[in-house]
DNA sequence: TAATTGGTTCGTAAATGCTCGAACTAAAAT
DNA sequence: ATTTTAGTTCGAGCATTTACGAACCAATTA
């Protein structure tokens, strides 16, 4: 594949993926700054790179640039005798998808829990749905920290 | 904790997971819904008990009930000699939190890959990131249906 | 000191999404 | 045949979100 070729389609990937985002949640820009960040070969971006790139203003650029760093995305390096930021996609524990997973296990153990607390009855159908749930859960989770450890043994 | 007030909790806990719902993507009235059919005692609720309990119109309840089954969340009976639809939580096969967790690694791998491919070098900073991911999901979803049968073993 | 650079913040217009009431349909009851 | 029941569909209005430009700020450069 020609690198022009390839650069055209890093460019629609690029569109794909930013949708992807979008239906998860973020604005339309913010799903595509990612996705640039993600997609192109160029490892660090200036703030005006990202801005001619994907044809945004300065504003909404700044605003999608904050939100990646609050949710932890995106990060910036800055280099001596250089004002400018050099953005680029935080390489983050590579556990981040299991935590994250985890994360809303527990989220979900607790609404589930303020639920049974308030039944009538817990051999209801749907507290009794509610506890299988949660005894999977409770499963699940007291053997994530193990399937890190045999990934990390079968690593080496 | 006398009934009336169990009740009243029980109200106040559907607002709060509807709005969980609503941090979710669903609409409020959607994940109203959804939280009534998972928090009262009442197992069933007609089309009129929904709209009365949430004090909705008939017409946001007729979507948002449409789109939970769609999504699988509910499902309605019929009774013999009653034209009413009895709406009901679905209570699914009990694995779906960690199903729906393989379907969105799987969809990660596949955007992975994508980008992957498109890459000029695949020992750059955000290659080998992608790379190291990609090979955690391979050996998290290589054990998931382990952990399964595990879980029914141990169930017994 | 003035001008430039590298952004941030604010107010606004446009687009989008949400909920509603009104009109409608299909089945059952009168 | 008319009315009632049990919803669905459509259009409008309202609220929210989005993206923008303009004004602004703080640090550097001229």
């Amino acid at each position: 594949m020609k690198t022009e070729e390839r650069i055209q389609k890093q460019k629609l990937l690029i569109e794909e993926i930013g949708a992807g985002f979008d239906r998860e949640g973020m604005s339309p820009v913010t799903g595509r700054v990612l996705a640039l960040l993600m997609v192109m070969d160029k490892e660090q971006y200036t703030f005006d790179e990202i801005i001619e790139e994907l044809e945004i203003s300065k504003s909404s650029a700044s605003v999608a640039l904050k939100n990646l760093e609050i949710r932890g995305n995106v990060e910036h390096i800055t280099l001596p005798g250089d004002r400018k930021r050099y953005f680029r996609l935080k390489a983050r524990n590579p556990f981040v998808l299991i935590d994250d997973f985890v994360t809303k296990m527990k989220h979900f153990q607790e609404v589930q829990g303020k639920i049974l607390e308030l039944k009538a009855d817990h051999n209801s159908r749907i507290s009794q749905f509610l506890l299988e749930l949660n005894k999977i859960i409770e499963f699940v989770l007291g053997h994530t920290e193990e399937l890190k450890e045999r990934y990390a043994a079968h690593r080496k």
